[in-house]
DNA sequence: CCATGTATCTTATTTTATAAGATACATGTA
DNA sequence: TACATGTATCTTATAAAATAAGATACATGG
């Protein structure tokens, strides 16, 4: 078990104009600013391990991703999401259509269009992988007192407000 | 300016054995674990829209953003963090170098080793990018009251304990 | 009904990443 | 010191993934 930590004070983690981390006292803001920053290197670095272990890229990961949090999508809100152009996204979903993880189903509401399904039995194997992670991070949670955690929610509350306008919106 | 909102009760945002999110009563820490997911992925969406925009691939994003989050890395350390071969790292920086990102420098512990830096210069048309979220993540953090921030903090403290483990070490 | 726009798919081509092997240096042991 | 083994990076042929351009089928608004 590594005994790796971070700075813990507030006179680190603050990005500047050399690029890099420097030392000196910077604001709560500013440090919750470069955690984030962490978490999301970290979050796709395991992405990526776990994505090798199934024999899986990047974007099949992101799509799958996209469609556990917010339910059944049609391909162009996945292109959205992923980056990808339109073929890019045909592609990936015949990559995870041959590997039984999503069904394409037909779109009530387009009949050009489709709906994008999660297999749920093929996915358990994949949710095992971030069982652990999740887990250990829920256990953790629990030992916060209930105050921390309205806080933190309401952190993520205010967060949305900066995403909303930089994240696909999807159009069934 | 879009009006999306999330669910912002209690009674939303588990996920749930069929793979999508369903409603029902949920614990704090399970609808905060559902937002780290939620952030991760809109960050992913939003990293890939600043890679296409100047001409990056993820990898070089996430090879640059770990330099920038932890100071001059080998090689090797990037081949972690980013799950590419050693070859694949080669090639990317080399990209990087050509296109004036990065510097390859003598590692002083190991002369068979390197040193990957940031090009400060070339960095700032790169963080530009991010600014306007930062700034506004930040703005919007300081209308939180001090206690909450601490507590956020605190929070990030908790998730470096689950993180560490699944994350590479930096060896210089 | 028609013109235009949108959603997905197809396929040739380009971009990226891998795998296997090579070189140079480090480390530990005798 | 000499040697065997291990590690860090690079090279290059090959494989995988994504793009671009174009095609088809359906939607939408006059």
């Amino acid at each position: 078990m590594s005994t790796r930590v971070e700075a813990k004070s507030r006179y680190a983690s603050k990005i500047t104009d050399d690029c890099q981390t420097a030392p000196g006292p910077v604001s709560a803001a500013d440090r919750i600013v470069v955690e984030i920053r962490k978490l999301i290197a970290a979050a796709i670095f395991f992405n990526a391990q776990v994505a090798e272990k199934i024999g899986f890229g990047l974007s099949d990961m992101q799509i799958v991703h996209v469609l556990q949090l917010y339910g059944p999508s049609t391909p162009s809100s996945l292109t959205a999401w992923t980056g990808l152009s339109t073929g890019g996204v045909t592609v990936a979903l015949d990559r995870l259509q041959k590997a039984g993880y999503i069904r394409r189903e037909p779109n009530p509401a387009d009949r050009r269009s489709l709906l994008i399904t999660l297999m749920p039995v093929r996915m358990r194997k994949l949710t095992a992988m971030y069982e652990s992670v999740e887990s250990e991070t829920r256990k953790l949670l629990e030992t916060m007192p209930q105050s921390d955690l309205d806080a933190v929610l309401r952190f993520f509350e205010l967060l949305h407000s900066v995403q909303a306008d930089r994240r696909p919106v999807a159009r069934l």
